[in-house]
RNA sequence: GCGGGAGUAGCUCAAUGGUAGAGCUCUAGCCUUCCAAGCUAGAUGUUGCGGGUUCGAGUCCCGUCUCCCGCUCCA
C-alpha cells in the first residue's frame, strides 16, 4: 500500500466501492441509515466467494485433524429469530443490557454497575463516586468535604435512588449532580413476532449465529451419524445495536458471520483449541492476505468471559487501525458453558455418551465405575467465529493498490480465485469478425467463470475498468486471431500480455483460478 | 450518547446573498490493431432533509438525518 494517510486510503476504498458497485450505503435515497450497508453486484460476488471458500474448507473439505484423519463437520442454517428464553440462557439479555451513566460536565461515560460511591453515613453532604481509584475519591472527601473517609460507606451507584444523584460527585469532576441516571443500552435488536405487538411476544434478532447451533446440537447428534469430536458450521446474518457503528462496514448493526462450534471431549478441548487457532490463521493467509498484516491477540485473564478458558483474536491491520490491528475472528474455548446453560434452562439433556471413549477406557483396564462417569459428559466447545463482512473489508483493504503509472490510477489485486469477475473478454476492434469470435469465447467461458464481455470504447479503457474491479485476466481477440487462432491474455498485476492459442484459454484459466 | 469537522451530478470538487458549474466516469455514434487516445452528441441536481430570515438562500439562522475524526461502547 502507498504512504497515503490512512483516512485517505479508507476514503478512496469507500469511494471505489460505491463507484464500481461493491458496497452502497443502505437506504441511501432516504438519507441512509446508520450502521447498515448494501452489497452491490460486485460486492455480493466477492462476499459469496469468501463464504463459499470458508464453507468448502469447513464443511465439504475440512482440515486434517491431529490424528491424521479429516475432522468431521456438518452444516446448519438456523433461524435468525429463536425463542426469547434462548437469549436469557445464553446470557445475552443480561450482558447485552449494560446500564450506562454519562457525566454531563466531563462527557465521560461509565458502566453504572462499575461505578462505586462513597456515601456519608449520617446522610449529610455530598457523595463521591469512583470507578477504580478509591484514593482519588477519598482525597476529595478530605479536601472538598473536609471530612474523614471512614465516615463513608461504599455502595454501587445503581443501588442509589434517583433523587440521590444530585448530591453525587462524578469520578472525574468535583461538581455534584453531573451524572445522568443510568440508561439501559440494549445491544440486541428487539422484535415482536405475530400480528399483535405484545410484550409477551418479545424476542430478539440473533446477535450471533452460534446459539442456533447449540439449540440443534441434540438433533444433529440424534439424526446424523456424527460422533464427538465433530463440528457444526453456519453462515448467516447477525444483528447488534452497536453504540457507534463506525469505519465503513467494520462495525455495523447488521453483519454476517461464519461460525463453527466444534464439540469435543473435555479432556481434549485444549488440544482442539490450539488446532483451530492455527487452522484459522492458515485459512486467512490462504486468501492471499499478507501474513505481516495478520496477528494473534490472546485475551488477558481479566478480559475473558467468565466461562472461557482461553480466547484469541485473529486481527488485521486495517487502514483505520494501523499501525495497530483490529478484530477479524475470535477463537474461544467456551468450555461446556453453552450446552450446560441450555440444558439447565430447557430441562433437556444435552450431554453425550462417548462409546469410543468407553471402549478405550475398557481396553486400558479402567474401573467400571470410572468408565461410567467419564464416558458420559457435556461436550466442550471450541468456537472459531469470524466476520464474513469483515472478511470482505479485509480483502478490499488488502487488494487496494495505487499506481499512478496505470491508466486507472488504482486497482484491486484480489487473489484470482476470489475476484468477483474472473475474466474480461474483448474484441480489440469492434469489427472485422473479432466481436463474433470474442462473443463465442464469452459464451463458452461464462459456463465456468464469472465473465464480462466488452466491446465498447478503447482497449485501454476496458483494461482500466477491469483493473478497478480486480479482474485478474483479460482475453483480447485481435487481427492475428483471425489468421492463427491466437489471443492475448493480459495479467492484471503485471499488466503484461501473453499470446496463447484460443483453445488453450480454458486450461490457462483453470490452472490459475482453481484455489 | 458527547465534542469537533463535513454533506453540491455516479466520483472528485467549484460557485461575493443574485441564471447551479467543471473535470473524470457513464451512454450512443464515428474513429481506433493493445493500456482511461481523438471527435460528435447525450444523460445525471428539489445543492442530505425540513423549517426560518430575505425581493431573492448552495451561501445566513434553527432543527433533523447521514458520514468522517476523537471520546464512550464493542459479553
Amino acid at each position: 500500500m502507498s504512504d497515503t494517510p490512512a483516512a485517505s486510503v479508507m476514503d478512496a476504498i469507500v469511494s471505489l466501492c460505491k463507484r464500481r458497485g461493491f458496497i452502497y450505503p443502505a437506504s441511501e435515497i432516504y438519507g441512509g441509515i446508520r450502521g447498515f450497508w448494501d452489497y452491490g453486484p460486485l460486492g455480493v460476488l466477492l462476499k459469496n466467494n469468501i463464504r463459499d471458500d470458508w464453507w468448502r474448507n469447513m464443511v465439504e473439505c475440512p482440515p486434517i485433524g491431529p490424528d491424521g484423519q479429516p475432522v468431521e463437520i456438518v452444516g446448519l442454517d438456523s433461524a435468525i429469530i429463536q425463542h426469547p428464553k434462548v437469549w436469557h440462557a445464553s446470557g445475552h439479555v443480561d450482558s447485552f443490557n449494560d446500564p450506562m451513566v454519562d457525566d454531563r460536565e466531563t462527557k465521560g461515560r461509565y458502566r453504572a454497575d462499575h461505578v462505586k460511591v462513597l456515601v456519608p453515613r449520617d446522610g449529610q453532604g455530598n457523595s463521591f463516586a469512583f470507578v477504580e481509584d478509591r484514593e482519588a475519591a477519598e482525597k476529595k472527601i478530605k479536601r472538598d468535604a473536609r471530612r474523614n473517609p471512614t465516615d463513608y460507606d461504599e455502595v454501587i451507584l445503581t443501588t442509589l435512588p434517583p433523587e440521590a444523584y444530585a448530591r453525587v460527585v462524578g469520578p472525574d469532576t468535583r461538581t455534584p449532580g453531573t451524572l445522568t441516571e443510568p440508561r439501559a443500552f440494549s445491544l440486541m435488536l428487539d422484535t415482536y413476532p405475530g400480528p399483535i405487538r405484545d410484550e409477551d411476544n418479545k424476542t430478539y434478532l440473533r446477535p450471533e449465529t452460534a446459539q442456533g447451533i447449540f439449540l440443534q446440537f441434540k438433533n444433529v447428534v440424534d439424526t446424523t451419524r456424527v460422533k464427538v469430536p465433530f463440528g457444526i458450521a453456519q453462515v448467516g446474518k447477525s444483528f447488534r445495536n452497536e453504540v457507534t457503528p463506525r469505519n465503513f462496514i467494520f462495525r455495523s448493526r447488521e453483519f454476517e458471520q461464519m461460525e463453527l462450534e466444534f464439540f469435543c471431549p473435555p479432556d481434549d478441548a485444549l488440544m482442539w483449541y490450539e488446532f483451530w487457532r492455527a487452522q484459522r490463521m492458515a485459512w486467512w493467509q490462504s486468501l492471499g492476505i499478507d501474513p505481516s498484516h495478520l496477528c494473534y491477540r490472546d485475551h488477558d485473564a481479566d478480559e475473558l468471559a467468565f466461562y472461557s478458558k482461553a480466547t484469541v483474536d485473529i486481527e488485521y491491520k486495517y487502514p483505520f487501525t494501523a499501525p495497530g490491528f483490529g478484530e477479524l475472528e475470535g477463537i474461544a474455548h467456551r468450555g461446556d458453558y453453552d450446552l450446560s446453560q441450555h440444558a439447565k434452562h430447557s430441562g433437556q439433556k444435552l450431554d453425550y455418551f462417548d462409546q469410543d471413549l468407553q471402549l478405550r477406557l475398557k481396553e486400558q483396564g479402567t474401573s467400571a465405575e470410572e468408565i461410567k462417569t467419564r464416558s458420559r459428559y457435556v461436550p466442550n466447545v471450541i468456537e472459531p467465529s469470524s466476520g464474513l463482512t469483515r472478511g470482505v473489508l479485509v480483502l478490499l483493504c488488502e487488494a487496494y493498490r495505487r499506481d499512478e503509472s496505470r491508466p486507472s490510477g488504482e486497482y484491486l489485486a484480489f487473489k484470482p480465485s476470489l475476484a468477483p469477475v474472473k475474466v474480461g473478454i474483448f474484441p480489440l476492434v469492434n469489427k472485422e469478425g473479432m466481436p463474433e469470435i470474442a462473443s463465442k469465447l464469452y459464451m463458452d467461458l461464462r459456463q465456468k467463470y464469472t465473465c464480462e464481455f466488452d466491446a465498447k470504447q478503447s482497449i485501454g479503457k476496458r483494461y482500466a475498468r477491469m483493473d478497478e474491479i480486480g479482474t485478474p485476466y483479460c482475453v483480447t481477440i485481435d487481427g492475428d486471431t483471425l489468421k492463427d487462432q491466437t489471443v492475448t491474455v493480459r495479467d492484471r498485476d503485471s499488466a503484461t500480455q501473453q499470446r496463447i492459442n484460443i483453445d488453450q484459454v480454458g486450461s490457462y484459466l483453470n490452472e490459475r483460478l482453481s484455489g
